[in-house]
DNA sequence: CGAAGTCGTCAAGTATCTTGACTATATGGA
DNA sequence: TCCATATAGTCAAGATACTTGACGACTTCG
């Protein structure tokens, strides 16, 4: 009749990277949503990756470019809209008269301390799903992955 | 103190969520620049998405804009991009006028060729770094991470 | 001091999305 | 049969997140 071939579900990918676009995806999706939830609408998955990179103390914006895999003047865009909104300011560095120092406001801070709240409840979310060993397995499996990356240290010795 | 806080490397996040971005991330930079060395320079991650949902017996292009998570738009847009490469053609539905077909170009068939076996040494040299064990433990948990998420089985009851 | 490198910014362009408006075709009664 | 309504796809405009190139301000060092 009409249903036909379409219907049969087309199989979607297995493979690691597929399964990690997937998850990674849908952490995303659940940590933003919570984010606007909260309060915090001004939150995107990119300004997100950028501030991962600055620790509460703040940090030099050139460190900040090293750190990131992004250029420059991405990274000055996104500090734009962050300081825009109120979320991180920008003020010059004291022993550098070209530098900025890059630290967060009272808002930003409130953010950070509401998302570490909500990664907690996902985490835990995501322990009743897959239980706690599944979990822990997962973890491990990925932070291993990461200290055997090709340029993990070497990283900072790009040019740009 | 005085060289103090920049240099001591802002310890990163090690929460579920960032440790997943970074290792798709790192996945989908090493796909592409594999894809792109096997002469794919077309290759992007939008469209490895996109590709993603698209069988080799092709698919109605309305399945297509159900199954992605993204706007109709966006996938015509995208579309018309692979299109443009010669990657994929668009042809009308013999059964539904107002209907299109999207399958691959001999060209689509060959990428996706050279992207299984792309595929199959990314995941060798993840197994050579975090063990057999490791590996198959982390696919585990992400299928089952996958299998459990809210909204898996009726995301195709969106309205739009 | 002056050459050269670093730090940040400005400008312009591209890729990937969004919402809104629209055309063409199909479907399901009255 | 004819029309109301729904579906399939397209066109247009705008937002976000990047890119490269060019440049001015400042620092370092011979």
């Amino acid at each position: 009749m009409v249903k036909e071939l379409d219907e049969k579900t087309t199989a979607l990918p297995d493979h690691i990277g597929w399964r990690l676009w997937q998850a990674s995806r849908a952490w995303q999706a659940e940590f933003a949503a919570a984010m606007r939830d909260a309060g915090h609408g001004w939150f995107t998955e990119a300004r997100a990756g950028l501030l991962g990179h600055i620790s509460r103390d703040g940090i030099r914006q050139s460190a900040l470019i090293d750190r990131s895999a992004i250029s420059k003047q991405a990274v000055q865009q996104l500090l734009d809209g962050l300081e825009a909104e109120g979320v991180v300011q920008r003020l010059p560095d004291p022993r550098d008269g070209r530098g900025k120092l890059v630290g967060y406001t009272r808002k930003g801070l409130d953010a950070l301390r509401d998302g570490d709240r909500i990664k907690l409840q996902i985490e835990r979310r995501y322990v009743e799903r897959i239980g706690q060993q599944r979990f822990a397995a997962l973890m491990d499996a990925l932070r291993t992955l990461d200290a055997g990356a090709p340029d993990a240290t070497d990283k900072d010795t790009e040019v740009q």
